[in-house]
DNA sequence: TGAATACTTGAATACTTGTTCATACGTTTA
DNA sequence: TAAACGTATGAACAAGTATTCAAGTATTCA
């Protein structure tokens, strides 16, 4: 038996239909797994990252080359390479002072395809 | 004939592998749409507005009931909802003075469920 | 060894954004 | 018509973030 007042006091209204918000609320995947989610699509919510990343999907890439492919300072690219480290989204390999960042999970493109899909209808 | 002195400049490096650098570019989608793609993710992005649309996905729900469901302010709810109606996300549907929201795209679960496949990995 | 180069990183700054609060709007009902 | 209710909205504030700048590390090579 839940007490609903607490819920009622924060939404400042009325359950309405309980029948639904109940049967709703079972199905719900769990708060941490949303939580995750949103962080991963947060990742994907900047223009430099997507950039970043639909470039990689075409090669493996250094740094100086991304920064000029995107007209953008090195730093700022490394700094956002390091959010998408982060992400597990890309991963690197050094070959002298050179280094080689590409995609870790190759399905990102089908994520990024049914985005497309969205905007495009 | 692209004057490359300005890229250059801005990076602060030299191009180090030019062709990749070219055959990328060449393959990158337009900018435009690479802008609305991280616009779409950023609406993603919040673990609010991913919990109002996994919500919807179950059921048609009045504003009020999301409120109560997500523990929240009906004012936090609605600023929301305006955000994922602005982005063609969730639909309307007013009944008297209730107002029902329901998903306007019915594959937003199969990039939810894409993004999942990736954090469970 | 020392200069040059590719990259990283921390601090600072300008900018964006989510929530709250107060209030307004539109509909119902007494 | 007035009160009640569900919802919307504008302003304000706190928290978060992307880029720049300046410095640092690591590697190459002359």
């Amino acid at each position: 038996m839940v007490d609903k007042r607490n819920d009622v006091d924060r939404c400042n209204c009325n359950v309405i239909h309980e029948e639904i918000v109940n049967r709703v609320k079972a199905k719900m995947p769990m708060e941490e797994n949303l939580y995750d989610l949103a962080e991963l699509f947060k990742v994907f919510g900047d223009s430099t990252r997507i950039k970043i990343l639909w470039a990689l999907v075409e090669a493996e890439m250094c740094v100086c080359d991304i920064a000029v492919l995107l007209n953008m300072t090195q730093s700022a690219i490394s700094h956002q390479l390091r959010v998408l480290k982060q992400a597990r989204l890309v991963k690197y390999r050094k070959d002298g002072k050179i280094v080689f960042y590409s995609l870790e999970d190759e399905h990102i493109k089908q994520i990024f395809d049914q985005g497309l899909i969205h905007i495009n209808e």
